[in-house]
DNA sequence: CGAGAAAATTTTTGATCAAGTTTGGGGCAT
DNA sequence: ATGCCCCAAACTTGATCAAAAATTTTCTCG
């Protein structure tokens, strides 16, 4: 038996093989990272061609990561062909908030069980950082470090398959998160990820609960205002 | 025009104008549709040149599809490149049945608000051919049936994120469900359709959010028996 | 001399690219 | 404003290269 699943018998060399990515999954996470930190606005068009130009990458692999990013709700079909970043309306945003709701905590719950003390320090690592983007006004850190808070958690409470779900959400309401911040700044931006923190410690499930779900509806409901001020103003200019 | 959705202002000639369907999303379909109802058993493995071959398309699209679908949790990267028809285990099964607990009441919930009274006749003829199929004892029909009663309930409800949510958990037991009726047959599947049906008539919400919670639950458990025995039977084989 | 394992070869499959084909949309003329 | 035409962009295919699995060969040891 040479191994079935094993790891390659040569590599004697160094350790510092990289693995070989391959270009359709470097292509997948460079979008999904724009999109999910707002550097492609809503609205936006997304061409084949342009990020064939913009990567340098071929188009077999740019065509591969535009299909999953749409399968995930991250860009959608515009009729004829055309992908774009989607601009989330408020039915949108009401079912967001309700997945958020009904997933999360669970998610929360199943990370208290989890979480070593190694996992609290590195979330409390996180937060600690995350005050300190709020406190400079440093939006791009904020959305970072705020996903990267969260997404830890998701790591922790190891659930791959409502994480993968949660996961994609962040994809539709993340370019949003970022029109948030351009309207209301990053000071009044409350967060309960002390009380989640605390919960954690204190292997209260339920307590972590709570505090996830505050977090996510309290996120949302900014969303969900922001979003409503700006379909009034752009309907007001429609017209 | 075709009556599809589109609506062009040429159509002078017929109405059989295909739509011009892309051969990616054929592949996707396909794919998709054979998967959903167990035509490709778990654990098989899926080949980008064997479907070029079977399906006679070129290899980009395929390649589109199985990344699409991969990304759904229809398929799963089996370590160096390769995919296959997942095996979800006990673990799997526990998130799929919260998961599932926790969105499809709402999606009944939503559908009592908005179902005429054709969309409840509609869901009755289904659940109708369901029932023969079940006394028939034809396991293709029941599974095809039994996912166009819930898809039918879905598209009611007018939710596309949580439906797109739901609709992707389905390709992740769809395969096992086969399984399921290989062993017990078509006679002790209970289902809780009449119930659902009766409390949409009487647009009670409440009961058609705990009628399908109780449908959605007692499928689950059924699956996750059968997965354990089978577990359990492959194991003492191994040894 | 045979059996088993390691190495080398063959073959199958995945990844990427470049070129040809088709289609939708914008621009221009009426 | 309407209709036609051209172009840009999407779709599709086939070829090419690289990597992994399968097979065969060979070597060593009992």
């Amino acid at each position: 038996m040479t191994g079935t699943r094993g790891q390659r018998q040569v590599e004697a060399y160094r350790d510092d093989i990289p693995q070989r990515i391959p270009v359709h999954q470097q292509v997948y996470e460079d979008l999904r990272t724009r999109i999910l930190f707002g550097e492609l606005a809503p609205g936006q068009p997304v061409t084949i061609q342009g990020l064939v130009e913009t990567l340098g990458a071929g188009m077999t692999p740019v065509r591969e990561a535009i299909r999953r990013l749409t399968s995930e709700g991250a860009l959608e079909f515009q009729g004829n062909r055309r992908v774009s970043v989607p601009t989330p309306d408020a039915d949108c945003i009401e079912e967001l908030i309700f997945a958020r709701q009904a997933l999360e905590p669970e998610l929360a719950l199943r990370a208290t069980k989890k979480a070593s003390a190694e996992d609290i320090d590195a979330l409390e690592e996180i937060d600690t950082a995350l005050d300190v983007a709020i406190a400079r006004g440093d939006v791009g850190a904020y959305l970072h470090l705020n996903y990267a808070f969260h997404s830890k958690l998701y790591a922790i409470a190891e659930a791959p398959i409502l994480t993968a779900i949660v996961d994609r959400l962040w994809l539709r309401f993340g370019p949003s998160l970022r029109v948030v911040c351009g309207r209301m700044g990053t000071q009044n931006l409350p967060d309960k990820h002390k009380e989640t923190l605390t919960a954690l410690r204190a292997k209260d499930g339920r307590a972590a609960a709570i505090a996830i779900r505050d977090d996510v509806v309290q996120g949302m409901e900014q969303v969900r205002e922001v979003l409503e001020a700006n379909t009034l103003s752009s309907e007001m200019i429609d017209t």
